[in-house]
DNA sequence: TAAAGTGCTGACACCGGTGTCATAATGTAA
DNA sequence: TTACATTATGACACCGGTGTCAGCACTTTA
């Protein structure tokens, strides 16, 4: 039961640590011969590196930090499902780290972080991509970084997103087409960028059919379901109500549809309603959600694989990809009478 | 921007490597005012440990993983909640880990888990606390490891639960004292400990009353909202129907509740409804679900710090702890008709 | 007063890898 | 055949900590 170590694969082998060593990296100038019998004696001895000893004399620590703050569980296990896929096809660990600071207490805890845990990269998911104090820090000490499903910058940052914008205003047309003209809208937290991009969307949607913004309509929410309940009272509230209700998220929505069946409405005959992300929680209602769909999990995958990338081939020039994303349409939404 | 490493420190107050590290640890053996003055030098250069340095000179990690394989991605997250509690506290941190392999797959994926990652111990959530091989390897390994929610062992390993026995004897009893008599069951993944508990549960409240107990109303799942729809049709189709529903978690009932509403069936008022384990979507629809709230995230943390404990303590005797779970009665359940 | 014990400190090896550089072995051109 | 590249290999320092042990100063005990 003793520790297999370089120096037993070594000894074992006949040649040099150096030699086992260049044979484990993949490393040019080590004949075949050699090679083989080293490969061998990994097989035979059940050889595997230990990372940390490698993560001292490099440096590196073979970890990505995931930093995260969402009210969506769903969401943030998506997110993680994401990025565990591109670490281990890596051989990097994800480290999880929730946190709710903004501001000066963010970038201390992020320092926190980054002393304790010495990690070789950073995904910034939703909303702490939109925070330029954030990357500046993270570029100040070096760190690279991938913003995940964060406003589209100018700049040379690894970016994997989806179009918040155009999903909102697909949405809002599927309504539109519906006949509705008075449709409601739940916006997101501010934080996040997609709360603008969604706005947006429903905005220009709206505009290209000639309908009136009308700002009565529009509630401010968080992404939490607590705030869609509090925005759905004001809108039902309403008088004339609307015909429909688009909220920024799944979440809001499926508050929206509680307090409607709460208050004796039928939906959707008497008010449709739409959310956005296709939480499970969409389709675990009745009626399930008409909603948009994004690849979360390819999303973060990839930037984590392009994270990666970058932390051993640091030249590269930046990845920013816009994803496709998908009108889901469910029993929540019909034509208005 | 020259790197602070215990050379710089130790230089710089004037003493050996070796004190520097003395003090780091709260060693004993070091004046007063060497330690003084050392601790000012930490403050001046802002210096923190290197913990890969660490865990190359002492052979760990610092690092602890989570085992899970759950369809429930709100327990997943509040599991990681509880688990990160306790990491933040000792300054370790967590690896995640989701796993659907089983028997010996299962041991050969764990076992590369380990080997490419050289964690302290691994929390079993559910269903990895009861399987006894998984146990055994680890114990081979001479990995420390905690189980949460698991079943009750007459070993020395460390366990939190909480009583799902008593809380499906609970909420039996809770539907049988609003006058139910035909309470349909709906079983949960049978790997998981937990679904033979609830379901002896819901058994002795029956049989304490002297309901006579109907296989015809026990139906087969899996603790997924899918699995929840097929045990909802078997149980809705029955004649006569049950009056109440008893599902052995949250995301199984909120399952027969869509389809009871599809299917034009008033709850609580046709049928009754109840869940376990009072995840987000029990309040996040209507009627919202009775159900029985565990300390997931409490289980969670102490069952860590328990077992970080023992990687610095190992001979620490077993802590098997069982924590009370809380009936919570909403709209979904209410007295026959 | 001598012998034995205790507290404080540092030198040095070590954990298990990687990077640098010198050197040996082999191949190629003159 | 000699001179010069090129490839293959190993010795050794190094990454930043911790563990072991020896040595010194200072008490305590006989």
């Amino acid at each position: 039961m003793k520790k297999v170590t370089i120096n037993s694969v070594a000894s074992h082998a006949g040649v040099s640590k150096k030699t086992v060593s260049r044979v484990l990296n993949n490393e040019p100038n080590v004949s075949a011969s050699t090679r083989e019998k080293v490969l061998a004696v990994f097989k035979e001895l059940d050889y595997t590196p230990n990372p940390i000893a490698r993560g001292l004399a490099q440096n590196r620590s073979f970890i990505i930090g995931c930093l995260y703050d969402n009210p969506s569980k769903s969401y943030i296990t998506r997110v993680q499902t994401g990025a565990l896929a591109a670490c281990k096809e890596n051989n990097y660990n994800l480290l999880i780290h929730p946190c709710e600071f903004r501001g000066e207490e963010l970038i201390n805890n992020v320092d926190q972080l980054l002393q304790t845990s010495r990690l070789d990269g950073i995904v910034l998911t939703p909303p702490f991509g939109d925070f330029p104090e954030l990357a500046d820090f993270l570029k100040s000490k070096n760190i690279p970084y991938a913003r995940v499903a964060s406003a589209v910058l100018q700049d040379d940052s690894i970016s994997v997103r989806s179009n918040d914008e155009q999903g909102a205003f697909e949405i809002t047309e599927h309504l539109i087409k519906l006949g509705h003209k008075s449709i409601a809208f739940i916006k997101g937290h501010p934080d996040h960028s997609a709360t603008q991009q969604r706005f947006k969307g429903y905005r220009r949607s709206l505009s290209s059919h000639g309908i009136e913004f009308d700002e009565r309509l529009v509630e401010e929410g968080n992404f939490s379901y607590h705030s869609g309940v509090d925005s759905a009272r004001s809108i039902l509230d309403l008088s004339p109500r609307p015909t429909a209700v688009f909220a920024s998220n799944d979440y809001m929505a499926a508050a929206v549809l509680k307090l409607a069946t709460q208050r004796q409405l039928k939906v959707p005959d008497d008010i449709s309603i739409a959310g956005f992300d296709n939480a499970p929680i969409a389709r675990h209602i009745w009626p399930g959600l008409t909603t948009i769909a994004q690849p979360v999990e390819e999303m973060t995958k990839q930037a984590v694989t392009q994270l990666i990338l970058h932390i051993s081939q640091p030249q590269e020039q930046p990845y920013q990809i816009t994803l496709e994303s998908q009108l889901i349409t469910r029993e929540s939404t019909s034509a208005v009478k």
